[in-house]
RNA sequence: GGCCCCUUGGUCAAGCGGUUAAGACAUCGCCCUUUCACGGCGGAGACAUGGGUUCGAUUCCCGUAGGGGUCACCA
């Protein structure tokens, strides 16, 4: 018996690969086109890390005109989530993100070279391991699950490396017949691959961020094929990856050790092997230590939690961006429309260690890109978001589009516009004084400020609707009516007049227009009030002159 | 523990043997004809540590410490 007997003994109906190297040729795409992929296996919701991950694959793809495609990594059936695919599929297309090839729905898929399910794929994966089988280069294991942690305590109770190498590797010089036998009398085995590898060999790599990184070469003989007759993550990987012709391999650098494997595998089938890019993760600090944002301990963790605060998803992008390509901030500066997609993204600018997530900055970039929208579209993303997580907004807003339009449009358009609204969850306390009937039921609890006196105040509120309040002025005259009215009580005209006679003045002009904010928006913050009484209208503000108590 | 990687202000980070060691966020102060926000100006704040190499090290080499990753029939 030879190898090529046990291979069919193993794998009768697996096809020869030259069927498969037939069916996905070298695709045809321009010089310097990168073609990279986004495998997530389908085990919940996309995490931050993820995204990123994709975001960076998606635009080196994109800017040179290569492919980006979505893998579904499903090999692992006891970890499966129901509609997990339908999760990641979901979140790219929010993101703006969906792939050029690949999954696009739990079942369905565009592309050519499919299927892009690893599940799907099994009848593939078998044929190349047939293929390891009959060039010797793989062999049927039998060793059982006890066998192998017997194996292992002796090693750690030797100290030696763990795993299955060498003279460890109990079936790997099985005989032939042997083997067969075995197989012939149903014992239980799966399919490892024979590694060639000597532990005191060094391999070079030269990894596109890490830089070059040597490592010992690989001496495992790792499974490929598994009981449940799917590959492992190794296997797939290196088939996939060569039959789907992606040129760069662009993942998490909890990758990065398993290279020298991966680059055995690829060497061993004979294909030529991608370039790889161990993307550094989002780390958060815990205590003092830095570690992974977890999925299961921080929420911040998932793409989800970033939607449901509502920061729009091209902030989130963008401090991205920004994490893994630090000028990205300056070309953004510099091209404030310009579209994301337009920066020269370079992948060897990654850094090479993983960076704190800063919620604080990612608002500061978050109201950034808000404060760049016009009215039309903080109404229409507003209410997008709100329609989910905020019904009582998407209500206020939608009761009356033009008014609203009016409200959010305070401020803004102007090339300093306001940067007060950071996420969509914010907007309702800072437009709730413009309506109504929300003004209304508002408890107000007034922090009232220099100006304190309740008498006095009404009074100031009294003069100003009898005398100096009328809605037409333009914002010079109403402005200097409200010197005006300051004058009339004895306070300072100006400010500076005040600053530099302290002792005159019990208060000046910016005090009396306190007195009008708190009375007509309830607080003493708020956007320009020129324009919140232009907005509110004449009858309005009048009603809130004369009713403050 | 073995192997691999990392270490510049509170955070993200420029920097590739000679710099007053950029910039952004955060922070503090001042200014911006009324608050807030914006904007402007300014302040404080960093090369983990010990040895080399060198005329000169943040930059190169070695050690130490600290941090991270990985060692599955999981990905």
């Amino acid at each position: 018996m030879n190898y090529q007997e046990l291979a069919n003994l193993i794998f009768p109906d697996a096809k020869d690969i030259s069927y498969y190297e037939a069916k996905y040729p070298e695709r045809n795409l321009p010089e310097g086109a990168i073609v990279t992929r986004f495998a997530p296996s389908p085990t919940g919701f996309v995490h931050i890390g993820s995204l990123c991950q994709a975001l960076v694959a998606r635009t080196v793809a994109k800017r040179t005109g290569g492919v980006f495609f979505l893998r579904v990594e499903d090999t692992d059936q006891k970890r499966e989530v129901e509609n997990g695919v339908t999760g990641i599929v979901k979140s790219l297309q929010e993101f703006d993100m969906a792939p050029d090839e690949g999954q696009i729905g739990e079942n369905e898929e565009i592309g050519n070279y499919g299927p892009y399910k690893q599940s799907l794929r099994k009848e593939i994966y078998q044929s190349y391991a047939k293929y390891m089988l009959s060039i010797g280069k793989a062999y049927p294991c039998f060793a059982t699950p006890e066998e192998l942690e017997e194996m292992r305590a002796k090693q750690e109770a030797a100290k030696v490396r763990t795993g299955y190498y060498g003279v460890w590797a109990k079936y790997r010089n099985l005989s032939i017949e042997e083997a067969a036998e075995k197989i012939k009398a149903g014992v239980p085995y799966i399919i490892r691959f024979k590694s060639p590898g000597r532990e005191d060999r060094k391999i070079k790599h030269k990894d596109i961020i890490k830089g070059n990184v040597d490592f010992p070469e690989n001496d495992q003989d790792i499974v490929i094929i598994k009981a449940d007759g799917l590959p492992t993550y190794h296997f797939a990987h290196a088939v996939d990856d060569h039959l789907m012709h992606t040129t760069h391999v662009i993942r998490a650098d909890e990758w990065l050790s398993s290279v020298p494997l991966h680059l055995q595998l690829f060497q061993e089938m004979g294909f030529k092997p991608p370039k790889y890019a161990h993307i550094s993760p989002i780390m958060k600090n815990d205590n003092g230590n830095k570690r992974k944002l977890s999925k299961r301990k921080d929420p911040e963790a998932a793409v989800n939690y970033y939607t449901e605060l509502g920061i729009p998803n091209l902030a989130v992008k963008e401090y991205l961006l920004n994490i893994a390509n630090s000028n990205f901030e300056n070309w953004r500066k510099q091209n404030k429309d310009a579209s994301i997609d337009e920066f020269d993204f370079q992948l060897n600018k990654m850094s090479v260690s993983g960076a704190l997530f800063d919620m604080v900055k990612l608002l500061d970039v978050s109201k950034i890109v808000i404060s760049k929208y016009t009215a039309e579209e903080v109404y229409e993303k507003a209410i997008e978001w709100a329609k989910v997580y905020d019904k009582e907004l998407a209500n206020l807003l939608e009761k009356n589009k033009e008014y609203s339009l009016k409200v959010l449009g305070i401020e803004r358009g102007n090339e300093k516009p306001r940067k007060d609204i950071a996420k969509w969850s914010d907007l309702k306390e800072n437009i709730n004084y413009m309506y109504d009937e929300k003004f209304e039921k508002i408890k107000h609890n007034y922090e009232l400020q220099k100006i304190n006196d309740k008498e006095k105040i009404k009074k100031i509120l009294n003069t100003y609707a009898e005398k100096y309040f009328n809605i037409q002025d333009d914002k010079q005259v109403w402005f200097d009516k409200l010197k005006d009215l300051a004058e009339e009580f004895g306070y300072a005209r100006e400010v500076k007049e005040y600053k530099e006679n302290p002792d005159k003045y019990e208060a000046h002009v910016g005090d009396v227009s306190t007195v009008i904010r708190i009375a007509v928006t309830g607080r003493a913050n708020t956007p320009d009030l020129y324009a919140i009484m232009q907005v509110l209208g004449k009858d309005t503000v009048l009603k809130r002159l004369n009713s403050f108590a």
